[in-house]
RNA sequence: GGGGGUGUAGCUCAGUUGGUUAGAGUGCCGGCCUGUCACGCCGGAGGUCGCGGGUUCGAGUCCCGUCACUCCCGCCA
């Protein structure tokens, strides 16, 4: 009798047969094949599915790592009978030999399908209720159920495998990156409030009376503190905190990055560790998804924010559909051309953008209808105007109800500048240039998918470069930062005090991936000087900008490096990978779209005694009118 | 904060123009069945049609309000 046998017998005496073998198995559920006929088994496990012949009865056993199929025969006895009453998804135990299957009772969709277990023994560890959600199967159930009952959605095959992938892709990330000279370094989750970007998440403290900590963000100040305190190489899978309302691609309240700072280095190298660890991670986990370029060998394609934004209508562009927008405002405002509806915005400083539909011209007049519609409808446009160019003699001719107004030579200029072939049509957005890119952006994903350009099973990543850093906040007539504070200006101080701030860049970028915006990063701002003006621009006083950076700052002044770093949204590869949609089905105990957690009760309602302690009292919301 | 969708049995859903006792599948309970793997067959229980109000002889169905979930806009340096 083994060590740990002999321990198990004598504190556990009511364990049935405990002899060498495990008290609950020898084996998984996922592991048994031929060669291990003759053997016995004990195995542990859910009871997936109960097929009972009366005479003879069949379980199939799930456990993590597989099924196996169990046969239960009258003959053996009072145990049959467990077999009998056991619901599904109970805890049963068994032990019995391990025994080849007949030919024809193989199940090849099956691991273990070449055996089964002759039960000789069998209880129940763990009897289940009725289920309010079933495990077997994977059809959709409503969220809130699924959410409440996360344990039992958890079992069930899909999500189990997605939670896993999760698993082994952050192992993926951790390896490649350690294998890169990065190090592993934790910052804190209870910090100060940072007064720029999302709302904080803040936690009373009871030492200090009415002051408050706040949840990270994101370890920004704290991987660049790391970066001057010579850590040279510093990443994370860091969990970051925002106060936001969620949407289907971004969890409520919470979420993890791939945090990453590196120091005496420029935006490229900063590139070539990310295309590594997309490689590696990509590469491995989605073998039967082809990816077009190899980070090790060849870069992913870098777009300039502008271009992005003229090309594809804003700057997480979906590569893999091939419709590039143009700027046609130059064919609407000749004398002879007479369609007065868009003059008259260019007018007033709109421009108009063409959104090629190849092959759009064979559609009947309900396809561009119903685009017309939806652009009123759901994007709140004016309306979606297109042209059909057909081969008429050799040469384009124009159809359609807007055609009439554009003379002939007009309209072939237009068609080539667009690179409009016969049977194409050319929708146009037209607006002030933020809206026009916006919907045109928007119809470009909407016509792409409803012609079936899109590229199927490819992952088509781009970097967006040479954001602006300022942005006119038109509301209230201010300059604000358009994208991350912390980025060093294209031109420095120098460009700070010289250039109309509107035009400057910051050396900021974005990895982009099949329209899903993977992350953001820069080479930071880490001289004082150029911080406090870059923050003066936007409209905050030396003072505060002194007082609310003060540890950053105060370090850039004792020996800072020149530092950069990016963060990828971890949730959001795993979605990518998983070819889900939604981030709560990779997520494992994910809040609902108003940041409640159905399974815990969070939030909920703190004692007096904690009140008093915290030197807080709850002041109810003033009752709706 | 705003807009769209959904809400009927434990679960997934159907329910016609407003008309008899609100149905199906699955699950559950009982019976039969020795090779199934979504086992099969027979029977049974199970409903505040999200909630409140209104119109009507009569409301799951029409109207008003409200709540919940979800998707989107705002928001997310």
């Amino acid at each position: 009798m083994g060590v740990q046998a002999k321990f198990l017998a004598n504190h556990w005496p009511n364990l049935w047969n405990v002899t060498d073998m495990h008290p609950y198995r020898s084996h998984t559920c996922g592991e048994l094949t031929k060669s291990n006929v003759g053997e016995t088994a004990r195995l542990s496990g859910w009871v997936h599915r109960k097929r009972d012949h009366g005479g003879l009865l069949f379980i199939d056993l799930r456990d993590h790592y597989g099924m196996t199929q169990l046969v239960f025969d009258p003959d053996m006895g009072e145990d049959f009978a467990v077999a009998e009453r056991v619901r599904t998804e109970s805890i049963i135990r068994i032990e019995g030999p391990i025994v080849a299957r007949a030919d024809d009772a193989v199940n090849p969709n099956l691991p273990t399908g070449a055996i089964e277990i002759l039960v000789k023994k069998a209880d129940v560890l763990s009897a289940a209720q009725e289920l309010p959600l079933p495990v077997f199967g994977e059809p959709d159930y409503p969220e809130e159920t699924r959410l409440r009952y996360r344990f039992l959605d958890l079992r069930r095959e899909g999500l189990h495998k997605r939670i896993i992938l999760r698993s082994h892709l952050i192992r993926a990330i951790r390896n490649s990156m350690e294998g890169q000279g990065f190090l592993d370094y934790q910052t804190p989750i209870l910090t100060a409030s940072s007064p720029e970007g999302a709302r904080d998440f803040l936690v009373p403290s009871r030492l200090h009376p009415g002051k408050f900590y706040a949840l990270p963000q994101a370890p920004q100040q704290f991987k660049q503190l790391t970066m001057v305190a010579g850590f040279d190489r510093y990443y994370q899978i860091a969990p970051c905190f925002r106060d936001e309302d969620a949407r289907a691609d971004r969890s409520a309240g919470e979420f993890y990055q791939l945090d990453v700072e590196m120091s005496f280095i420029e935006q490229p190298e900063v590139f070539a560790a990310m295309e590594k660890v997309i490689g590696d991670t990509f590469g491995v986990f989605a073998p039967q998804m082809d990816i077009p370029r190899k980070a090790d060998t060849a870069p992913f394609i870098r777009i300039p924010f502008d271009v992005s934004m003229l090309k594809y209508g804003n700057d997480k562009p979906d590569l893999r559909n091939p419709i590039e927008i143009v700027d046609v405002t130059e064919f609407f405002t000749p004398e002879d051309v007479t369609f007065k509806a868009f003059k008259n915005v260019i007018a007033q400083g709109g421009v108009v953008r063409g959104i090629p539909a190849p092959g759009a011209g064979g559609k009947p007049r309900s396809f561009f209808d119903k685009l017309n519609d939806w652009a009123r409808k759901d994007v709140g446009a004016a309306g979606l105007g297109y042209i059909i160019f057909e081969e008429e003699n050799g040469a384009l001719t124009g159809k359609g109800p807007i055609a009439k107004f554009f003379p002939a030579n007009v309209l072939t200029a237009m068609a080539e500048k667009a690179g409009i072939k016969s049977g194409d049509a050319l929708f146009f957005a037209c607006d002030k240039e933020a809206a026009a890119a916006n919907l045109a952006g928007l119809a470009r994903t909407r016509i792409g998918t409803e012609l079936d350009l899109i590229e199927k099973d490819v992952f088509r990543f781009c970097w967006i470069t040479d954001y602006p850093i300022y942005e006119f906040n038109e509301t209230e007539n201010r300059i604000d930062f358009s994208h991350n504070p912390f980025s060093m200006p294209v031109g420095g101080l120098e460009a700070l005090e010289t250039q109309d701030p509107l035009t400057i860049h910051g050396q900021q970028y974005d990895l982009v991936c099949n329209g899903y915006e993977l992350g953001s990063g820069a080479v930071r701002n880490a001289d004082p000087d150029c911080m406090l003006k870059a923050f003066e621009i936007a409209g905050h006083d030396r003072a505060d900008t002194e007082k609310n950076f003060a540890g950053m700052l105060n370090a850039f002044r004792f020996g800072a490096p020149p530092h950069g770093g990016i963060a990828l949204g971890i949730d959001r590869i795993v979605m990518l990978l998983a070819d889900q949609q939604n981030i709560r089905e990779v997520t494992m105990y994910p809040m609902n779209q108003q940041a409640e957690d159905l399974l815990m009760g969070a939030p909920s309602e703190p004692n007096n005694h904690q009140l008093r302690e915290l030197h807080i009292r709850h002041i109810p919301p003033a009752p709706k009118k």
